[in-house]
DNA sequence: TAGTTGATCGTCT
DNA sequence: GACGATCAACTAA
């Protein structure tokens, strides 16, 4: 089918790889069945230069993936009961990230409608940071987990067209909000905080 | 359709 | 002790 992303693709820009990441696809390997999405949305976070990361005043246990070497899954917990993953760049010691705020379902959506309870439509499945997560079985234990294992990786998908990349300021930070570091597909159903007229 | 709010807890100040 | 890279349920109109 696809084949899996290599290191040198995590290692340039994060801006870049933000970009780059549009149209790729996330694979999951949960519970002996597949799970597939093709990443829609997403959000560049950049260490020291970047007061809305979470690694932006230095290094501590929460953000320590973050410093690692660019191919590792960082999942943090928020807001009480949320988690957000993330992919690393960069080379080790630099603390930069691309949060993956939406998917479009490719394959396992029934295990997916299953993780996310209730009867969610398939359009508010994985249209979300947090609602990824949950959709793909992703927690607390996922972080660290190298994206060139078999858990979590990133697979080459159909890349989305540069006329086609919607770009705007970042969703729910307070800091930083002026840094233009949100990358989506124009017009896709699961990029989340989109209205209807806008599709 | 837009705007508001409660849920809920780990992390950092 | 405050608050967050969120979500879903609710209210108003």
């Amino acid at each position: 089918m696809s084949s899996k992303i290599p290191r040198a693709f995590y290692f340039r820009s994060t801006l870049r790889v933000a970009k780059d990441l549009l149209g790729q696809l996330v694979v999951r390997k949960y519970r002996g069945r597949r799970l597939v999405g093709r990443i829609v949305e997403v959000e560049a976070y950049r260490g020291s230069i970047d007061p809305a990361s979470h690694a932006y005043r230095g290094r501590t246990k929460r953000n320590e993936v973050m410093f690692w070497e660019g191919g590792h899954l960082y999942v943090y917990f928020t807001y009480g009961m949320h988690f957000c993953a993330n992919v690393v760049t960069r080379e080790a010691g630099i603390a930069e990230a691309v949060l993956i705020r939406g998917v479009e379902p490719v394959v396992g959506l029934d295990v997916m409608e299953r993780l996310r309870g209730k009867n969610i439509s398939t359009f508010d499945l994985t249209n979300g940071p947090a609602k990824f997560c949950k959709a793909f079985g992703i927690k607390r234990k996922q972080n660290g987990v190298s994206l060139l294992g078999n858990e979590i990786y990133l697979a080459h998908g159909r890349r989305v067209v540069q006329s086609r990349i919607g770009v705007s300021t970042r969703v729910g930070i307070r800091s930083g909000i002026e840094k233009r570091w949100r990358f989506f597909e124009k017009g896709n159903r699961w990029v989340s905080k989109q209205k209807r007229w806008q599709l």
